[in-house]
DNA sequence: GCCGATGTGTACGGCGCCGTACATGAACTG
DNA sequence: CAGTTCATGTACGGCGCCGTACACATCGGC
């Protein structure tokens, strides 16, 4: 029998390259099987049609982003700060996740079942902020607050387009750290 | 002659409808044409082609976002807590104004001309938000950072996807502010 | 009312893509 | 070495869209 030159997965880490790059719009079918180096011709062994392949790519997502992300903060462990920095890190300043991520979030405006999709992992996102949060901060208000301002500083940081105006972009981020995780508000540094 | 049934404005609005609902991609000329009842035959005597349909309706829209924004807000008046508030509100509580921005801003990510629009853009917002937060708020490497808190709050907050937990999303929105513009934290509430 | 100018409908060629049908060839089996 | 099987190449029909060419109609001026 013939060997299997191009398996699932080499068909989703394409679809994920594609969408990264440049949105679903952009995970085309012909488009990725050129990148590969085949035609189309295996593609449809290996998946139903386009949406069976976007399934797959959004399945991959979802796993990496939330099961291995929290499983690799829980093996580093640490206290909460630093695991806050770590959860951030491995989602948002990864060349693989985070324009998935972007790209993700925008998909999802159009369509409920990416959101739905998306809501699952922002929440088990939130979920870690509030506990890791909730361990630095007693009122439950405030809790909510500041890991509201946590997650939107990490997903804003990256759709914001302002030159760094004078400062070092890190030297603020940093600053904006402080304000949230325990600087002179917080409830001890 | 004859009489000009479709003007360019027609196009372009329809076109930031497109762009609102489903990106960039979405704008096509077929498409516009059957949602105004008519068909393509006048468009490209308004325009040259797709790409001059698309530079129209990023010149709208950084037009409506800024320029009319600011102006809105200069004429209203106010303290600096309440003019933040209502360019916020302008911006991104706007049926209109809102899709189109975070549309744009996905856009900008795989557009280097776009991006670059989006910067100019940014950067009259946030010159706005250092202003007024310099009015509350002393230290300027705090200024920067609760500028930057409260802008990526602002686009973040409508790119996450998080079901609103126990609490209604208004109230922590609120604190959020209370946070960053004077709550216990700051200089003066 | 007729004429020329101008905006729009219609028809066309081309392209890129989807999904299917079938041919091909390479690997395993006996 | 022949037969079977399976992944892939190739060819095709269809669709939606871009941009162009041209016919038509509608209006202004005379």
């Amino acid at each position: 029998m013939g060997v299997t030159r191009t398996p699932r997965e080499r068909w989703v880490e394409e679809g994920l390259r594609a969408l990264a790059a440049g949105g679903p719009d952009a995970v085309r079918i012909e488009v990725l099987a050129a990148a590969l180096g085949v035609t189309k011709g295996g593609f449809y062994g290996a998946f139903a049609n386009r949406d069976a392949l976007l399934e797959a790519v959004l399945d991959t997502w979802e796993r990496e982003s939330t099961d291995e992300v929290l499983a690799q903060v829980e093996r580093a462990g640490g206290d909460a700060r630093s695991r806050i920095w770590r959860a951030g890190t491995l989602t948002f300043s990864s060349d693989r996740l985070l324009p998935i991520d972007l790209a993700v979030r925008d998909w999802a405006r159009r369509d409920e079942a990416v959101a739905a999709r998306l809501r699952r992992v922002d929440g088990r996102r939130m979920a870690l902020l509030r506990e890791l949060i909730g361990s630095l901060c007693s009122d439950p208000d405030e809790v909510e607050a500041r890991s509201l301002l946590a997650f939107c500083l990490a997903i804003g940081e990256h759709f914001l387009a302002v030159d760094a105006g004078d400062r070092p972009r890190a030297q603020v981020l940093a600053r904006a750290g402080d304000l949230l995780f325990g600087g002179p508000a917080g409830p001890g540094s």
